[in-house]
DNA sequence: CCGGATCCGAAAAGATACTG
DNA sequence: CAGTATCTTTTCGGATCCGG
């Protein structure tokens, strides 16, 4: 039990969304199913351990959904699902945000460290 | 320099405030300023250290403020910039969410380990 | 090759005792 | 009161290995 989650909405939300890549992948299968590679090359800076960990999260929460096509070479692919596509708002408000973040003198300090 | 953070912007949205405790501290400053631990007890769970580092990397990116009122006992209140005031949609997004998530069978089994 | 799983050192988060 | 210092614990990234 990870204590009183329950006091705050947001709190909950970002329990799971929180993470500095979740967000980003699911903006990613906005615009449709993706291969894991896929996802890798989209985001170049994640490592393919966070990505798998990331993917069983969301899995796990409903928000995706992973199909293996047994082919050769393996074909895994991941989608949003109907509970997943409820993230689209967030996404849009984050991205419009990040458009703005990345216009800040704050931003250019930030990413010389 | 940590990368080509600019190819996304949802991902530098995330980068400030993708941790679990970021977001929340915004949402309890929407309501007005607040004293450091009335933070505290806003956030239960959070750590004296964690709502420091926090709270200054919020400064630092220009979307709170500090004041320091020399009384004694000290007391410094943190408020939301007119930037931070950004911020309000996405709250009220990911508490939407949120609510939502709560209801969800996913969340009750998430809760128990 | 693709999609992982595993192991390890590094980094971040957490608990808490202490201080101006 | 509002932190800092210090120590412990957890998480993360990178390299490597593996089954199909």
């Amino acid at each position: 039990m990870k204590e009183n989650i329950s006091g705050c909405s947001v709190e909950a939300a970002m329990s799971l969304l929180g993470g500095r890549w979740r967000l980003l992948i699911v903006s990613y299968l906005l615009d449709g199913p993706k291969r894991f590679n896929a996802l890798r090359r989209d985001i170049p800076n994640i490592s393919q351990r966070m990505l798998t960990l990331d993917l069983r999260a969301l899995e796990e929460a409903g928000l995706i959904e992973r199909t293996i096509y047994p082919e050769v070479p393996v074909r895994v692919e991941y989608c949003l699902t109907l509970d997943g596509q409820r993230l689209q708002k967030i996404v849009a408000v984050m991205k419009e945000f990040g458009l703005w973040l990345k216009e800040q003198p704050y931003f250019e300090k930030s990413m010389n460290k």
